[in-house]
DNA sequence: TCTGGGGTCCTAGGACCC
DNA sequence: TCTGGGGTCCTAGGACCC
C-alpha cells in the first residue's frame, strides 16, 4: 500500500460566474448571480452596449446557482432562494444559466490538467482529484504548472490543494481561495485543520453539524478530542469511527479514475403547484415528457435501466419515492412510462405537486463492442 | 421570499433462499 | 412444531455533495 500519496483536489474558482464573465468582461467587478429559470438574456441596445436583467426584477422558484465574489460579499452564496437573494442584492446582476458553455469549460480544463497529471478523478462539472504520486516534480511547481495549463485553456483561475489524501487536500483548496495554492502535511493538521469548523469536513452536513454542535463539538479539533466511543453512541458504530477518523485527518480513499454512472434521472419543479385532479392533462403531459428524456439520457449514454423510480414534492415541501424493478432492463420510453406510471399508482395524491421527476436505476451498460458469447448472461435459469 | 436539478451512499425492514 | 443464522434483492427514505 502506497502510505506516502501525494493528492490534489482542484476547484474552480466561482466557475459559472466566471465563465459568465469571460463572455460579458463589463460585469467584471460587479455582483453578478447565475441562477433561475425563464431569466432573460442580456439584451443589446442601440449603441452596442449590453442591458442586464437585475436580481430585483426576479420573479419565481429558482435559486442561486453561483454568485460571484463580490455577490457572496452581499451574503448571495448558492443554493439560496433568488427571491431571498433579491432582498440581500437587489441590483445584482442576474444571468441565465448556460449549461453547454459550462460543460465545453469543464472538458477543456479537464483535458489541460491530464496533460500534466493524467490520474484524475471527475467529482462533477467544476472539481477534480489528481494523484500526484508518482510524478517526479515538487508540488509547488505541480500546483504552479496545473493552474497555469487550465488558465491558458479556458482563461479561468482555479485553486489547488495538495495533502496526503482526497480528505485534507479538499480542504486545503478551500484554504486561499480565489487562485490559490495550499500544501499540507500531515504535521499541518493540528495547526491548519483542527481551528477550522467541524462543517468545513466534506460529508458533515447541517443535519451532522447541528447534533455535534448539542454534544458542544464545534470545531474539527474539538472532534478529535472527543472520545470515540461518545461519536459512537450517538452517531453508531460505521459514522461515530469514521468521524474520529476524518477529524485526526485520516483516509486511505484512492483517487478513482473510472467509474460507470449508477443512475440518470430528470426532475422538474413547475412554476405553481399542480392540482392532482384538476391539473391531470398537464400533469400526465409532464410525466410523459420526463420519461421520453430519461430514455433518450439512456440511449445516447448506451446504458438501459432494471429499476425505474418516480418522485414526487408536494405543496409542504415533503417528498415521496416509489420504484418498480423490472424483469428486463429497458431504454424504451413507453416501456418507462409504464412502469413510472405503476409508481405513481402506489402514491396517495392528496396535496398539489410541486415536483415530478422520473429516474432510471440498475444501469447495465449496453455493450458495443464485439465480445464473445461467453459474456452473455441468461436472463432466467434454464431450469426452474 | 420558501427552498433547482443532477447525482452518490447509507440504513433498515421484509422477502426469499440455503 | 419450533428454532437458527447468513446472504442477496427490493424498496423507501434521508443525508450529503456539486
Amino acid at each position: 500500500m502506497h502510505s506516502n500519496r501525494r493528492i490534489a483536489h482542484l476547484d474552480m474558482d466561482a466557475f459559472f460566474a466566471s465563465v459568465e464573465l469571460l463572455h460579458y468582461p463589463e460585469l467584471r467587478g460587479q455582483p453578478v448571480v447565475v441562477g433561475g429559470r425563464r431569466v432573460d438574456q442580456p439584451r443589446l441596445r442601440p449603441d452596442g452596449s449590453r442591458e442586464f436583467a437585475r436580481l430585483r426584477d426576479y420573479a419565481g422558484r429558482g435559486v442561486v446557482t453561483t454568485s460571484t465574489y463580490e455577490a457572496r460579499a452581499l451574503g448571495v452564496f448558492s443554493a439560496m432562494g433568488l427571491m431571498k437573494a433579491a432582498q440581500l442584492a437587489p441590483e445584482a446582476i442576474l444571468l441565465p444559466a448556460n449549461f453547454d458553455a459550462y460543460r465545453d469549460c469543464s472538458r477543456r480544463f479537464k483535458a489541460a490538467v491530464a496533460t500534466i497529471a493524467p490520474h484524475i478523478e471527475d467529482r462533477g462539472i467544476d472539481e477534480i482529484y489528481i494523484d500526484l504520486s508518482e510524478l517526479p516534480q515538487d508540488s509547488l511547481s505541480l500546483a504552479r504548472q496545473i493552474k497555469q495549463a487550465v488558465f491558458d485553456a479556458t482563461g479561468l483561475s482555479c485553486s489547488i490543494g495538495i495533502t496526503p489524501n482526497k480528505l485534507l487536500a479538499k480542504i486545503a483548496s478551500d484554504l486561499d481561495k480565489p487562485d490559490g495554492i495550499t500544501l499540507l502535511g500531515p504535521d499541518d493538521v493540528a495547526t491548519r485543520i483542527w481551528p477550522l469548523p467541524a462543517r468545513k469536513i466534506n460529508g458533515i452536513g447541517p443535519k451532522a453539524t447541528e447534533k455535534l454542535g448539542q454534544l458542544g463539538i464545534a470545531s474539527i479539533g474539538q472532534l478529535a478530542a472527543a472520545p470515540l466511543e461518545l461519536l459512537v453512541r450517538h452517531f453508531g458504530q460505521r459514522s461515530g469511527a469514521w468521524l474520529h477518523r476524518v477529524a485526526h485527518g485520516r483516509d486511505e480513499r484512492p483517487v478513482v479514475v473510472e467509474q460507470e454512472p449508477k443512475s440518470i434521472s430528470r426532475e422538474s419543479t413547475f412554476e405553481r403547484d399542480l392540482h392532482p385532479r384538476l391539473d391531470r392533462a398537464e400533469l400526465s403531459e409532464i410525466f410523459t415528457g420526463l420519461c421520453r428524456r430519461v430514455a433518450d439520457d439512456l440511449q445516447r449514454k448506451g446504458y438501459t435501466s432494471r429499476t425505474i423510480g418516480i418522485k414526487l414534492r408536494f405543496s409542504d415541501f415533503h417528498a415521496v419515492t416509489r420504484d418498480l424493478t423490472l424483469p428486463a432492463p429497458t431504454a424504451d420510453a413507453a416501456a418507462i412510462r409504464r412502469a413510472a406510471g405503476e409508481c405513481l399508482k402506489r402514491i396517495p395524491l392528496e396535496q398539489r405537486i410541486r415536483l415530478l421527476g422520473v429516474r432510471a436505476g440498475g444501469l447495465v451498460p449496453l455493450k458495443t463492442s464485439g465480445l464473445g458469447s461467453e459474456d452473455i448472461q441468461p436472463e432466467l435459469p434454464l431450469f426452474r
